[in-house]
DNA sequence: GTCTATATAAAGATAGAC
DNA sequence: GTCTATCTTTATATAGAC
């Protein structure tokens, strides 16, 4: 029944199956190309993840997420206390992830999997990032720092916002630099765009 | 050589095609779901795809775009010149569309298709979705209705920003309705949340 | 335009040797 | 912990009858 597995190892498979389940989605990345990834025969996955791809899978977002809650909780303990500094911080996080994929992960793998797997996914999602984000958007509007609105519609807004800028980044569209960007995107939520006058 | 091709029945496997391809992504659709789909056996879809799955997606993919630029133009024609006006024009366009699901496309479909098919596809969405909502931006900056700033990376920030609205807003986050919520973000892109002060 | 039948390759997964 | 070998299912695609 015991079944040790390396530890150092196991990092490393789940290093190479992120990148590439992030770079092309989980149906589109087989068990051989994870296995030639690796440098090994596809049966030795087996070792990592008896359950097979699907408990890989989850194995490698389980970590993802659980590492990007962390960063992002650094980020925001890190930054100065305006809203200004704790929303940089939060794009901060993003963009030195870019292509974040959150809301492709969301949209096009989850479906696929077990409810119970799918339902795992989503609550790491909104404790590890929603949460914090939005505690963010309620704590500022408890205290005046910004107008009261629906903090949810904020959170979504704003994650939403990184997602995309760092996938268009990433296709060369933006002119700026990727911290110029965000920069903007964050004077863009605070302030709107309203002219000057 | 010619092979007429009922248009009426093609038209039925690109809206049964497109629901799938929407749902659950390109990788993740076989063929034989398809047939089930369309209650007909997968070597007749090649009838309609000679080419293949990759030749059917794009066709969906290039009906769908084709159909998202004609309903924006149409939406944006029929709306208030003010950027208010404008943009709640653009956000029930995606609403009507929930979830949009572009980025996610965008960042896990179109990788695997041929180069030539991801820059067709890449070109469209510029043309139909990105171009004439950058347009907004542009000819509202120049008008001096919103402050100057750059066009991309609102349209980037805008779009996103629908997208995950719609993606959220199908997981019963959202305690507001989808039209409030859009007309609540579009107040957001234009006056920010800065208190009154 | 749709079918049956089939080809061919690739998928996920397991057994058991080393 | 990794391998070879194999099983089973599924995938895309084609040939050719109706």
């Amino acid at each position: 029944m015991p079944r040790p597995v390396d530890p150092q190892l196991k990092e490393r498979v789940l290093t190479i199956a992120e990148r590439l389940f992030h770079e092309r989605g989980y149906t589109a990345v087989s068990m051989q190309e994870l296995a030639d990834a690796l440098g090994m025969r596809k049966a030795s996955l087996y070792h990592y993840a008896p359950e097979g791809k699907e408990q890989l899978f989850v194995a490698v977002m389980e970590r993802q997420l659980s590492a990007h809650g962390a960063e992002v909780r650094q980020a925001l303990a890190s930054a100065g206390p305006d809203m200004d500094a704790q929303l940089r911080a939060v794009a901060g996080w993003a963009i030195a992830h870019a292509p974040l994929g959150l809301i492709a992960m969301q949209h096009t793998d989850l479906p696929g999997l077990s409810p119970t797997h799918t339902a795992a996914l989503e609550r790491m999602l909104d404790e590890e990032i929603w949460y914090p984000v939005k505690e963010l958007f309620t704590a500022a509007a408890a205290c005046g720092e910004v107008c009261p609105g629906n903090a949810d519609l904020r959170t979504g807004a704003f994650l939403s916002m990184l997602d995309g800028l760092t996938a268009v980044g990433v296709r060369g569209r933006l002119s700026t630099s990727m911290e110029e960007a965000a920069s903007e995107l964050v004077g863009l939520l605070l302030r709107g765009m309203a002219p000057i006058s």
